[in-house]
DNA sequence: TTTATAATCTAATCTGGATTTAATTAATTT
DNA sequence: AAATTAATTAAATCCAGATTAGATTATAAA
């Protein structure tokens, strides 16, 4: 039998980053497969050959980001840097993977919302299913990604490296701030990602070690 | 001739109200004429009585919420208030706001993409013309109330009651913690917006008055 | 009361997409 | 080559929702 599948064409990658592109853009509504597809030169008929719907594409951009955002920060929190370090080099990696790729994280900002009206995303079949659960599931990454930041805090003011705050808001504080980038951030501005990171890790751990 | 209208039924703000909420709710792409007109118990039909179409109906929504922002900021700007003294009531007012009204703080924060892809809005007739209009002025006041924020920083930097910083990133910084609040916020959460409030105004004063 | 207009409603329209269907065109394996 | 599956497409279908049309009802002014 034959199998393997055919290598040539757009990539399931390709299709996702373009999602993110036009979604960043237009937003979710204002969004059409077809505009999608355009980007990919395919058809929008084309992208249920990849794709449930359209739901589920949203859905995949999405969780892509995440876990790449996780992905990123985990590891530092696992090390064995003190937390104000920690801190630093986590905000430096989320900045900078945000201005690195601001449709992405627009689209983790902005189109959370479009995932909890459960709308279509398969009517009947055993997809709606498997669309809640993995919605589901990102929202328990998603607080995954929070608590990372949360706990760094606590750690730090346990170890007496930060002052008294509140873990939670602190952290929520914090990812505003970072996620707004994506809101604001023009690769022509005055900073690049670097230098905007810097910014907010001096605001945040000038705030955490004052006394 | 007879005239004035008739003192019954729904008014306008109703009507704003109540979309702002669905919106909150579902998202402007999710948000039918129909689920906004059930809230006030009237036909989708009949919001077109009240509002051009549904582009302009949102449009309404975020001016208004931004509007009654400005409001609340711009005389605490005014006073003769130092710029600490300012910033702590600046944060205060519209946290409070936020809090108090989740529905259109989402809104502001969330629907303003869907602003800009002008989609429909009025084919052909002035009515575009006017939306593009309003659509800018948006924009300007959104700047304007941002600026409020960057400039008390400034000020405060000049008669060296903060440290130096960058007044641009760091007004959005504090706007950007601030609308987060509008996102996660909880009615049944353990702090209530002015408790929140404080807390912001601490990370934030604390930061600028580090030396 | 009569008249003009506001506020609503019910019953069409109309249309933009999303999704399906039924081919068609590669690659890959044996 | 033959067989099998992947990747695409063009053409149809489908339908939810926005918007429009044509009454109907309520109110205020004269």
């Amino acid at each position: 039998m034959a199998r393997k599948p055919a290598e040539q064409s757009v990539h399931r990658d390709d299709i996702l980053q373009a999602a993110a592109d036009v979604l960043q853009e237009q937003g979710y509504e204002a969004t059409t497969m077809k505009d999608i597809a355009a980007r990919v030169n395919l058809t929008a008929a084309s992208l249920y050959h990849h794709f449930k719907n359209k739901d589920f594409l949203l859905l995949a951009v999405i969780e892509r980001g995440l876990q790449e955002a996780i992905k990123i920060i985990e590891p530092i929190v696992q090390s064995d840097l003190n937390a104000s370090e920690k801190l630093t080099d986590m905000v430096h990696t989320h900045v900078e993977a945000i201005t690195g790729n601001p449709s992405v994280g627009a689209a983790l900002v902005f189109e959370i919302k479009s995932l909890v009206s459960v709308t279509t995303a398969g009517r009947g079949s055993g997809d709606e299913l498997e669309y809640i659960e993995r919605r589901d599931k990102f929202f328990k990454d998603r607080d995954y990604f929070e608590r990372m930041f949360r706990e760094t805090i606590k750690s730090g003011i346990a170890t007496g490296e930060f002052r008294q705050v509140d873990p939670a808001i602190f952290a929520k504080s914090m990812l505003g701030a970072q996620n707004w980038v994506g809101v604001w951030y023009n690769p022509n501005g005055r900073f690049n990602g670097q230098e905007i990171a810097e910014m907010l890790v001096d605001t945040f751990l000038t705030s955490l070690k004052a006394r």
